[in-house]
DNA sequence: CAGGATCCTTTACGATACTG
DNA sequence: CAGTATCGTAAAGGATCCTG
């Protein structure tokens, strides 16, 4: 008889739905997974640079999430001593490791919001 | 010379973006990743069910967000015809297509939440 | 340029009570 | 049981002006 695991079905649910929230919890909000997305692409960004790219965002919103993600560790701001001050924005390591997660909302995105599901 | 594409870099990039964007849209709110979650592991639950599973969420903003997502085809309401009524709501066929989302969300809090790169 | 400060409006969210 | 009604707080969002 097989014994591999200490945890029955409900148990890895619970384990799974609880990680769910407390994922949401630092990635919650509107523009979070907007901003990473476009921080994922690889290249520093500046605050105008995040501010045209993020379409429709105000500068307290990004403001905002940007020192959230800060905080979380997920992004990492860099004050370049030119003049005037320019900063640059850039995705962490750990920021990294949400990829998969940008990606298959992208995915879905492109693959579902405009097939024959929608209305 | 190879034109496989008629889309740069930047076009590329830039519809991954409203992707996210237009996926955000339908997905955003604290709670239906958390309700998309409970109702992907496959079984048909009642109002007062979710109500249990979906811990912490109080039924008005239950009822709000299944509403929503039954607007948006995601999960299906099904009223039985027992005494007093009973209500099923279930993930439809376009809702299961979010699985691998939500898999990954899971994934992530699973794995790094609790990590080396936990503050 | 990178934002913070202020003011105001609108949603989002929460707690509790109530109804068919 | 499956919600709605009501009330209240908090956060989102917009506009404009301001500062180092």
């Amino acid at each position: 008889m097989k014994k591999q695991s200490v945890l029955n079905t409900t148990q890895i649910c619970k384990v799974r739905i609880q990680a769910i929230k407390e994922a949401m919890e630092i990635l919650s909000g509107k523009w979070k997974f907007h901003i990473l997305g476009t921080l994922l692409q690889g290249d520093k960004l500046r605050f105008m640079d995040l501010l045209r790219e993020v379409e429709g965002i105000a500068p307290k919103m990004l403001s905002k999430e940007l020192q959230d993600m800060e905080v979380n560790q997920l992004i990492s701001r860099n004050v370049c001593n030119t003049k005037p001050v320019t900063v640059e924005y850039e995705i962490t390591e750990y920021g990294k490791t949400l990829k998969p997660i940008i990606d298959e909302i992208a995915n879905w995105g492109i693959a579902y919001r405009t097939s024959m599901f929608k209305k």
